[in-house]
DNA sequence: TGACAATGATATGTTTAGGCATCATGGCCT
DNA sequence: AGGCCATGATGCCTAAACATATCATTGTCA
């Protein structure tokens, strides 16, 4: 339950960046994105958990998409987006997540 | 504000299809991602915004990774994605967002 | 036919994202 | 010094995301 808090605070670095390469207020985010400066500002610290519109409305203001790409693909995008460099987690990249569980699979 | 139901509507399909590949149920998703079925459902449908967090957790539960990417990036990662397929929107793809506002920039 | 599994759907209650207003702090001016 | 601007941080209130429980529908299978 606490990694949910440390990728919250990596999606909210990221916007930070974002948001300081476009030059942008944190009031004219939230403008842009539809909310209040003071939940922008919970958002970009990570101290809450926005909805999935408002993400997507935040992304789009500070010239983001947010996807949802198969796990295994993840390397091979990082790799496009940032070239050379080696190793340089995207913050919010993801846990091994041991994903052993109850499947019936019927 | 409308426009967020379609973004809603097709991350929902998307899980669905994920889900089915996977050959999971909602119930089963649901536990993995850690909500309830009918708030699962609710996603899934597009009838619902789930939060930052439970939006990853369904995502890994399905195999899949959220990301925030330059939009100029998008067309490209799509190519990566599905490789030969010409016009296949992964859904919540981005509107052309005419991004004008009132950016003092200093 | 009945039993079971998966999904759709509704109702009630709790938690939290969100708005709005307000004040404090720190930096940068002239 | 004073004033402005951006950010941090409260408080109270509403709306919506959550849980839990329950019932109906559909499909499948013995």
């Amino acid at each position: 339950m606490n990694m949910e808090a440390e990728a919250l605070g990596a999606i909210g670095d990221h916007f930070r960046r974002a948001r300081l390469a476009a030059r942008l207020t944190q009031e004219q985010v939230a403008n842009l994105a539809g909310i209040s400066r003071p939940r922008y500002r919970d958002v970009e610290t990570g101290s809450a958990a926005a909805r999935t519109t408002t993400l997507i409305n935040i992304a789009r203001a500070l010239g983001l998409e947010m996807m949802l790409v198969p796990q295994a693909m993840v390397p091979a995008i990082e790799a496009l987006l940032h070239p050379e460099t080696e190793d340089d987690r995207p913050a919010y990249s993801p846990q091994p997540e041991s994903d052993d569980d109850s499947r019936p699979h019927r």
